[in-house]
DNA sequence: GCCGTTTTCGGCCCGACTGTTTTCAGTCG
């Protein structure tokens, strides 16, 4: 684990602890942002000289990283932690239950994990407590069984179709005028808590009565009169929440979040003697309306541009002079790592190039695997000179698009290639990717793609970590040192668009963009359905505040093969 | 704990729903 996610685990722990405890609410928010800013820290917090020049971090917590990083170690932290049951930090992962109740369970009912919750609550002596009754404690059986069998966040490509199969069905509710999806879904994070559907409608009765009573719903856990959530069979939570066709841009706002995004907007508004809610933004004191039936009008009145909501993480956004302008799935035109027949693919060569062309691209790469990957049919160097040649045939033959002879060649742990120089010469796009040792140390890792950055015959550094969301972390590279060494060799990193994969993530997105280096977003298409997956590729690349001057798949065709010629 | 073009103290976003209690605390987003 890197410094910057070891210290971030930290603070958020001591926030938790604090919030147990009791602690001033401001305080606990202090260390959940420090935890969160630290997150987002590209750079290794070490190489910072002085981290109170990052906003949120203040002088307390800049001397506890600073001990930390010398030592190992944090005054104040065990004495701190040790102070609560460790096991109460997993309960408030029950949903329900929040500090206040779980420092209750402890102190009054003896509380301090998950089976002794449960024990409590199998003896009887959680009813014993004040405001615990037969419901509550029901609920929070319930969560309990759920929290045993799902995972916290769901990935990106799972919530989206879930949610849009609920648009569907809920637009055709009599009355519906307007219904979308916010939260973090439509900010695109790469995994999602809750799906939030906003709606407005003539007849909300009709479509809250649709909605929860839906035949994938398992279990409605509010039921109000705006405002409803249900979970689906599969695990989901969906929150819906129905507001006045007028307040509609207020509140798709408001449900888009982020939580700091919107916090700083509020305060801005407070700034300009205004107030912001849901409902609209308005002069203080005042209940008319200043201007708030689009996103776009209320960004305005706050002398902001509109922010696009992949943005919207209080990342800088809003004390930016000019947001960019954001890479868009049209901006797109050509798809650099793709797989056939010959190794783990689905496709054939001419298949592949006609799903292309569907999409209007001008160019496709093949790129099969390589001899090591034997598991997914890697190509020996004897298969390569033929597959070559196939594709070359498929080039000549096949109108309308260009089809490169590539490889995703293999990086080995030490920094060398799958193929020798001399065949990979023979190719016209060489995509190399990390598949095995991906556990090895930083400093490791770093080494081993900075080797194939270097390599001059290199185009692209496919999902340079290789992690997995939810289930592999993957290499830890020095993400700067790789931005500086790609720079300096014109060799682009990939974004790779897989939802499960999403690699490179978002924060490494803009360290790619923002320190001139190229990057590249790929499908890495093993099916046809599988160049679908381009749009969770853009949503991170908007995360990543990447613009089609950062993206080697903007670049026409002619100057795309130029780029190409120019590693030789 | 953090912050500051009202600066070193005083303030820090806002509202819906639930369950339990009868006027509201706690949780969630």
């Amino acid at each position: 684990m890197s410094t910057n996610t070891e210290l971030a685990a930290m603070f958020h722990t001591m926030a938790t602890v604090l919030e147990i405890s009791g602690a001033n609410g401001f305080k606990v928010n202090a260390n959940v942002k420090v935890a969160r800013t630290l997150e987002d820290l590209v750079e290794d917090i070490a190489t910072i000289e002085d981290v109170t020049t990052i906003q949120g971090i203040g002088k307390s917590s800049a001397a506890k990283i600073k001990e930390y990083i010398e030592t190992g170690s944090m005054s104040g932290y065990d004495e701190l932690i040790s102070s609560i049951p460790n096991g109460l930090l997993a309960v408030m992962n029950v949903q329900g239950l929040g500090p206040k109740t779980v420092g209750k369970l402890w102190k009054e009912a003896g509380v301090v994990d998950i089976p002794s919750l449960k024990e409590a609550i199998e003896d009887g002596r959680l009813e014993l407590l004040p405001r615990m009754g037969k419901k509550t404690i029901q609920n929070i059986t319930e969560s309990l069984a759920f929290l045993a069998t799902h995972a916290n966040r769901s990935r990106l490509g799972v919530a989206m179709p879930i949610a849009l199969a609920f648009l569907e069905k809920l637009q055709q509710c009599k009355g519906v005028s307007n219904i979308t999806y916010a939260g973090s879904l439509r900010r695109g994070k790469e995994t999602i808590g809750d799906i939030d559907i906003l709606a407005s409608t003539d007849e909300p009765a009709i479509l809250i009565k649709a909605f929860c009573e839906d035949k994938d719903v398992e279990k409605v856990l509010a039921k109000g009169e705006t405002k409803c959530s249900i979970r689906v069979k599969k695990g989901m939570q969906i929150d819906l929440r129905v507001v006045d066709r007028k307040t509609f841009g207020a509140a798709l706002l408001y449900f888009t979040g982020s939580k700091e995004h919107n916090i700083i907007l509020r305060e801005r508004a407070i700034d300009q003697d205004k107030k912001l809610n849901e409902y609209g933004l308005f002069e203080s004191g005042s209940e008319v309306n200043d201007s708030s039936s689009t996103e776009e009008e209320i960004y305005s009145s706050l002398s902001l541009p509109w922010i696009p909501p992949e943005i919207r993480e209080d990342r800088g956004e809003l004390s930016c002079k000019k947001i960019p302008r954001l890479v868009e799935i049209n901006d797109i035109r050509c798809d650099l790592h793709c797989h056939t027949t010959a190794s783990d693919g689905q496709m054939s060569i001419q298949e592949l190039a006609h799903h292309a062309i569907e999409r209007g691209f001008h160019t496709i790469a093949v790129t099969d695997h390589s001899q090591s990957q034997g598991q997914a049919n890697g190509l020996k160097a004897d298969r390569l000179r033929k597959h070559i040649d196939a594709i070359r045939e498929a080039n000549e033959n096949i109108e309308g698009i260009t089809i490169l002879a590539g490889t995703e060649v293999d990086i080995h742990p030490d920094g060398t290639l799958d193929y020798d120089d001399d065949l990979l010469a023979q190719l016209d796009i060489i995509v190399a990717s990390p598949h095995s040792a991906l556990n090895q140390s930083p400093d490791d890792a770093t080494k081993r793609l900075i080797a194939a950055i270097e390599h001059p015959l290199v185009h692209i550094i496919g999902h340079p970590t290789g992690r997995i969301i939810n289930k592999r972390k993957g290499l830890e590279p020095d993400i700067m040192a790789l931005v500086s060494a790609a720079k300096e060799h014109s060799t682009a990193l990939e974004l790779n668009a897989n939802y499960y994969r999403l690699d490179l993530k978002d924060t490494h997105v803009r360290a790619v963009c923002e320190g001139g280096a190229l990057l590249a977003i790929n499908t890495d298409a093993h099916r046809p359905e599988d160049f679908n997956q381009l749009q969770y590729g853009i949503l991170t690349a908007r995360r990543g505040w990447a613009t089609p001057s950062n993206c080697i798949n903007c670049l026409e065709h002619d100057k795309l093969l130029a780029w190409l010629r120019s590693k030789c």
